[in-house]
DNA sequence: GACATTGGATTACGGATGTAATATTTTATA
DNA sequence: TATAAAATATTACATCCGTAATCCAATGTC
C-alpha cells in the first residue's frame, strides 16, 4: 500500500473538485471553486502545483494546456484523515466517537433507518 | 459562545494530558508524555507556552513553579475538530460519513446495541 | 554569600501553509 | 511577424508547526 501525501485544509478543496470531476484545466478548477472560496486564481494555481509536487495530482498536456486529475483516491485519503482525526481526539477508540457523532447529527428518518440497517448487519457477523 | 483556539496535532497531546488531570507542572506534563512521544522536555515546554499564548491553557504560580490547567473544555474542542473534519472530507453531510464509519468500525455487540439505542431515541424526536 | 541547579522566557530554524504577485513561455491575433 | 493574451513557472512572505537550544532568574547548597 503506497503512502499518501499529506493534504492540507485548503488543498482538500481542490482535491474535492477533482474527485468530483476530472480531468480539468486549472481554470476549470478555479471556476468550480469560486463561490465556495474567495481565492484568487493564482492561489488556486499554487495549490494545484503543490498537489502535483506532492504526488496527489497528476496532469497530461492537452495541446499546451494541462489537464489535471487526482493521482490518489478519495476513499484512501478520507480513510487516512479519519484515522488521524480519531487518533488525535479519541485516542483511537471508535465507539465514543460514533456515539458523539450520532447524537449530534441532524438525520432524517430515512437516514436513521439506513444506519440502523448497517448496525443490524454488523450485529450478524 | 467564545471561539476556540486552533490546536495543532502535537498540542493535542499536551491538552490530552491536561484534560486527564490538572493542574500539573511542566515537568509533570513531560513525564506523562514520555512513552507516548519522544519529545525533549524543552519541546514540551514550548508546546505548553504556545497553548498558553493561544489561550487554551492557563496557569497559576505555586511558589516558583507554574501549575498548568486547560482553559478550554475538551468536549468543545472535540466538537470543533469534528466539524472541521466533516466539512473537509464530507462537505458537511453527516450521513454518508456515518455510514462509512459504521461499516468500517470494529464494534462489539454491546457497542452496536448502544449505538442502535441512540438512533432509536433520535427517531422519536 | 558564591555557586550550581532547575525552571521559565526568549530565540532559533527549516519546512508547511495561506495567500498571492511577478516573470516567462506559448499561442492567438493583427 | 510583432505583439497581446493566456497559461505555466518562479518567487514572495508572514505565520504556524515541529523540534529544540540558549539565556536568565530564583532557589537550594556549601
Amino acid at each position: 500500500m503506497k503512502k499518501l501525501p499529506k493534504i492540507s485544509e485548503a488543498e482538500w478543496m481542490v482535491m474535492s473538485v477533482l474527485w468530483a470531476k476530472s480531468p480539468l484545466t486549472a481554470n476549470e478548477v478555479v471556476e468550480r471553486l469560486s463561490g465556495k472560496t474567495h481565492w484568487k486564481p493564482k492561489t488556486v494555481k499554487t495549490l494545484i502545483d503543490r498537489l502535483v509536487k506532492k504526488g496527489a495530482v497528476k496532469f497530461e498536456k492537452e495541446g499546451r494546456r494541462h489537464k489535471y486529475s487526482p493521482a490518489v483516491g478519495r476513499a484512501e485519503c478520507v480513510a487516512t484523515e479519519r484515522k488521524s482525526f480519531l487518533k488525535r481526539v479519541y485516542g483511537g477508540t471508535m465507539k465514543p466517537m460514533l456515539a458523539a457523532f450520532l447524537e449530534d447529527a441532524d438525520l432524517s428518518a430515512d437516514d436513521i433507518a439506513e444506519l440502523k440497517e448497517i448496525l443490524e448487519q454488523k450485529a450478524e457477523e
